[in-house]
DNA sequence: GCAAAAGTGTTCTCGTTACACCCATGT
DNA sequence: ACATGGGTGTAACGAGAACACTTTTGC
């Protein structure tokens, strides 16, 4: 239930003295591929404890604001992106954390977030950090607080749902190639695909994506141009695509 | 990050006061077969709001407790199953509900757990419940607060996680036969399985179960008795075993 | 004997894998 | 010319689906 009411008899109106209160917050593991790397978004704490190490960002949640909302807002704070930008991003809820000492100042209770964005730009110092950047994922040293348990916890859970959803197109543009959905597999994974299976895999998956009417090609560097395509309307796949 | 410095600027010591205070719940989910189908564990209110509505059992983190632990605390009570019955379920997170006015008399925010486990006995009212009883899982009616998008969500979740891992076993006593097993996704999904492709499917899976080495049977009633097996060391499937 | 559930075997199909090969572009 | 990445073709393998059939129990 919630609010339960303790003990089973208490006066009908409610005491809001009788629970024991806690910060709640929001965490951000913010992915992004920036030259075909995986890549973190991290701030550095300019406030003990751990001053002077690396954090996932975040924030407290208001009052009168949902924990996604309060993550939406972080994440436009933040990263220094627009609003309208940011809106675009995916975000989706991990878990949370809920460890009675995970804070030393206090009791915190803090809803981790998954945000997914393709080549986002280098990060402003918008909100209180002292430094914003993104890192290579796993080149970072040990996080505050238990932010590297969260931050492993986020990349599991992108590289399972990117077997069996289509999550990947959250790392690419509106429109994009193959090879750029490709290299999000492979950044995510950290393994080579083999390209035509799966070429043949994405598109004989109805609604993975989409191919882009006007057939202008564009190309990536050098190589053939490459046919451009953009998310379909299918959410989950099936069967899925897995790991080799 | 965690109790982030608001504004980027206040006192090194830290004032409680500064952060706008909530109240923390778990709420559970808690599921079961009995007689071949699947059960949930709902409570009748006995207090406003929505009193007199089923609804999921749960209760207050203390200060001192993590969430998980409060669910675990949770589960021994209102189901009143022992202590040691209760520790041996299977418990997991499922996702933590947050909107402002989910609970109309003040700000909550609830994690949700699941929690799995073999035909389980009827429920002793332990709690503070007027009333708590096993449902079969789609009769009940609308549940109070935001209960039902949350016992759908774990209905999901649980689905999606049978496919992928070895969940499965969690609804199993210690030691099962193989149409046990098969009833666990039968009921879940509600569909029916072919026999002898589900056991070559779950025998054909390396540390999913592992046969009983003194080779007692049992019958579950009529028809051939059934070789036993207990549950095995994996915790993923590869490959996962879809749905129909 | 009959119903019911366990267990074995077989065939067909489809998806995945591992390649070889051609195409189009930049240097 | 050659390197690079896009795109097509194909044969072999393996897992899953569908279904027939035998075995062992209770009634």
């Amino acid at each position: 239930m919630t609010a339960p009411d303790q003990q089973g008899s208490h006066p009908p109106d409610y005491d809001p003295r009788a629970f024991p209160p806690f910060a709640v917050t929001v965490d951000l593991a913010v992915f992004t591929l920036r030259a075909d790397r995986l890549h973190v978004l991290l701030i550095r704490r300019g406030q003990t404890p751990y001053q002077g190490d690396w954090a996932l960002p975040g924030g407290f949640v208001r009052p009168r604001e949902s924990a996604g909302g309060a993550a939406r807002r972080e994440l436009a704070e933040e990263t220094g992106l627009s609003e309208a930008t940011a809106a675009h991003l995916h975000l989706e809820q991990l878990a949370t954390y809920s460890e009675p000492d995970r804070d030393p100042r206090m009791r915190v209770v803090s809803v981790a977030y998954t945000a997914l964005g393709p080549g986002l730009p280098e990060p402003r110092g918008g909100g209180d950090a002292a430094d914003a950047r993104w890192l290579p994922y796993g080149t970072q040293g040990p996080l505050a607080f238990d932010h590297d348990a969260i931050l492993a916890d986020a990349h599991r859970r992108i590289g399972a749902k990117l077997e069996y959803t289509c999550l990947a197109t959250a790392f690419c543009p509106p429109v994009f190639t193959l090879g750029e959905l490709r290299g999000v597999y492979e950044a995510v994974w950290g393994v080579e695909l083999d390209r035509p299976n799966f070429r043949r895999k994405v598109l004989s998956t109805p609604g993975f994506v989409q191919a882009v009417d006007g057939p202008p090609k564009l190309t990536g560097g050098r190589g053939k141009p490459a046919a451009l395509y953009r998310a379909g309307g299918a959410t989950a796949l099936h069967p899925p695509l897995l790991r080799p």
